[in-house]
DNA sequence: TGCATATATGCTTATATACGAATATAATGT
DNA sequence: ACATTATATTCGTATATAAGCATATATGCA
């Protein structure tokens, strides 16, 4: 549990999360979206990964995250909770609109899961 | 939000949290129960009141702390995920058998709290 | 008043964490 | 094979956090 409330406990990931709660990106997109160095967004990816919290596939060159299911599944009052307060701050709205622009962008080329949403 | 994750983020914490599930308890308890020096006991608790997760007052030379109502009402999901999981620590048990032996020690003299316990 | 007890806090040190820049790795397309 | 692009990782540095020890503060009691 400690290892997940370590992970949760960073500005920037739970950015982070509040943007995947809408889909599965790569690391290019969260960078764009949030507007942080290349390396800074692919260690905070990783460090969610690494506590379960997210699930990646690679396509290509491309390393697509998002929500373990598992995740939710083990840890659902904590997702609830997520889910609500995530949307109450402050950086939700904004960061929900690059999202937006970003997807337009078509930063990554076409992807499976394009086909879905 | 990020604030109370940080404050979560850390074992000796989580272990101070679970004893309080049990209910009120004074800063000599708490560094009994855990084993831990006085400084350290009072630091924690101290950072987790100061995130709005712990209520404190104080009665004679003694400080008692608790879990916040108010917290509990604004974080009712998270508050419902730690009940859940913080008994399944592995140190739980043990803490708890601690709690008992600390109680019978009546280390801090009588209280208050302890004509409804 | 003086002493003992409980708690909080300053100070120092050790460790953890986050960051940017550079580099390594992997996949794609020419 | 080579250049390009996306991602992961390494390295050095700056900052944050935790711990112990000593000290300050507050309360109760002789």
């Amino acid at each position: 549990m400690v290892e997940i409330f370590k992970a949760l406990a960073e500005e920037s990931r739970l950015r982070i999360l509040a943007l995947l709660t809408q889909g599965e990106m790569c690391v290019c997109e969260i960078e764009e979206c949030l507007n942080m160095t290349q390396s800074n967004a692919s260690r905070h990816l990783a460090a969610l990964k690494q506590c379960g919290i997210l699930d990646s596939s690679k396509q290509a060159q491309w390393s697509y995250y998002k929500i373990s299911e598992k995740f939710k599944e083990e840890n659902k009052k904590l997702w609830l909770y997520l889910e609500e307060k995530l949307k109450e701050s402050p950086d939700y709205k904004k960061d929900a609109e690059e999202y937006l622009i970003c997807r337009n962008k078509n930063l990554c080329g076409s992807r499976t899961s394009d086909i879905k949403n």
